[in-house]
DNA sequence: TATGAATGAGCCTTCATTCAT
DNA sequence: CATGAATGAAGGCTCATTCAT
């Protein structure tokens, strides 16, 4: 019966889809802390449903964006290969970094939240993404653009916290900071 | 019964204090949202005590900040006389901010968290630590040792929001990223 | 269409053992309480079929011990047949008895429980099991060899209890306490 | 302020007592694995101040049961002085234990549960009542009236289990397999 | 004024049961 | 008939908050 099966297969699908997005609405409303009662609710499925397909909330959480994650660490080679210098790449990288980051604001603070429990989307950065920004830095260095003492991660995590805005802190101001935080990492003259 | 009185008084300072004190230790370990009962079991009162001298947790944190953020506004002025330049002024203030800011950790994520229920905090920054922060930009300005468009708000939420430290970002992170976006601050010759 | 029926019917009865097989082994693991779906998943079937051939639990730890039931019922006569004395026969039915129980400790439990769902394997044990041991009390009461008051349904209960184990009481003390209490159901001299 | 102090203690002890009466009761209704929601309706209390005196489910199963097993075990050591012999000693304690556990069903049932979490209770029997049954025991022993290998644990244990009651099997029929078990203890002359 | 026992809303999690495929 | 995704009731536990003393 491969036809029920595969038409409850994509049912499920669909159910997992609707999850992920009300949880990441949901999380932009009220963080990654918000009851999975909130989340059953705006997918419209019963609580059930939620820990059936992911067990524990930072099995949710990392789902929520592990997507955009991908995107983002694909966007850095290419922007290696399109840009006029390795610093402009890693500037324009830094700025759709930051464009993600502030649309989705609940992974800012998720990242800084320390949640033990959000090991593996912690993983997810130092396996992703860090690496992408790593290559970038790498790259700039190599193009003798890059001040000293940078590292990836701490540049990831600088620029994560730089995108917990608020309502006097917003995109702009935080696309503002990254810029300023990188002019700083570049090597002056 | 004017002695009374002052007795009575006095004690109610004495567990203000306790109180305040408690709140300090128990946010350094926990963080701003710590159970009340442990705050109260740490200052040895019980926890209507709290709530009689901090009705909502916001009064709390503020209470607990508030001196410590007067500190570092009267280090603004004392720095920006005894430092050769006002840039300097600016890094050694932003320096203490920092060394502040991850001693006691609670704030900085206190400060991102966008709760309106810490309004008075936010707003008792404005009052006193932007101001002391635009005096040494406005010194820097004077200097043309500034570059465009650094305000004070945003460089002080910025800084706030680089002190969110984790397990693989510490106090040394912080204060070299701080570092490094204050540099980007500075005018390019 | 006799052979597809046949086929289906022989796909059922292999089903249906499929399941009593790994219900009874995961009442062994985890007791008569077992999760439905732990069963399942032992038995490699959807929670569904269950309930189709088991509607409620009480239908399910009933068939699991049907058989098992009824080969001890078997027994006694066998033994009585083969056995010096009805006494003995006794002694050693129940010695297999408690060999039965503690093996499959689940129904220990189950018939303590006085759960009204079970009531089916109640009726089973009084339909089968107590007449059994009933025979073996009217051969010992012919024989001279027992006590006054002795009924049967009492004295299996009574087995069935001594039968609950537990980390410091196990299949051989159980032993030794059955024996101990038949011992006292003989006539002294 | 001695005095509202001892009246607010002495009320807690009356809630604590509020507890223990419910609970005691929904225990025999519902077994030892009640909600504790019951019994905080049964005590007309929140759930909270159960969770607050009894922080486990097996403090209060201990609890409840602690006074009954203390009796009991007293009671052993006044029924050796006044008997006539060990062994009467032994017989009359055991029927009171059994109208102790029968009375309080719940008790038998959770003697036999296993349940990991009631190993406080497990260890109240161990030290107390253990002992004052191997005192009887041992009595018993050198008078030369008690056959051989058994000892206190397990004999405890399965008069535990012979308590576990139901339907058609009663206290009587408890008691009476208890004196049966008791008279297979005896040493035949 | 200080206390802390009591309350109960709220969230987490499990699992029996149903039903569309 | 078999499947297993979905549901939601049920129960555990925590902690903010109140209020009688």
């Amino acid at each position: 019966m491969p036809d029920s099966v595969g038409v409850r297969q994509a049912q499920a699908q669909r159910t997992r889809g609707a999850v992920l997005a009300a949880a990441a609405a949901v999380f932009v409303d009220q963080g990654v802390q918000a009851p999975i009662r909130d989340i059953a609710e705006r997918a419209g499925v019963g609580v059930g449903t939620i820990y059936r397909n992911f067990p524990t909330r930072a099995d949710l959480v990392t789902a929520v964006y592990r997507h955009q994650i991908d995107t983002c660490t694909a966007l850095a080679s290419q922007l290696l290969e399109e840009s006029a210098s390795p610093f402009t790449a890693l500037t324009r990288w830094a700025d759709a970094f930051v464009d993600f980051l502030v649309t989705k604001h609940g992974l800012g603070a998720a990242l800084g939240s320390g949640d033990p429990g959000l090991e593996n989307l912690h993983t997810l950065m130092l396996d992703t993404l860090v690496p992408a920004c790593a290559t970038l830095l790498e790259a700039c260095a190599a193009a003798d653009e890059l001040g000293p003492g940078i590292t990836a991660y701490a540049l990831m995590r600088a620029i994560g916290n730089l995108c917990i805005t608020g309502p006097d802190y917003d995109q702009a101001d935080a696309k503002h900071m990254v810029a300023t935080l990188l002019a700083g990492c570049r090597r002056t003259a």
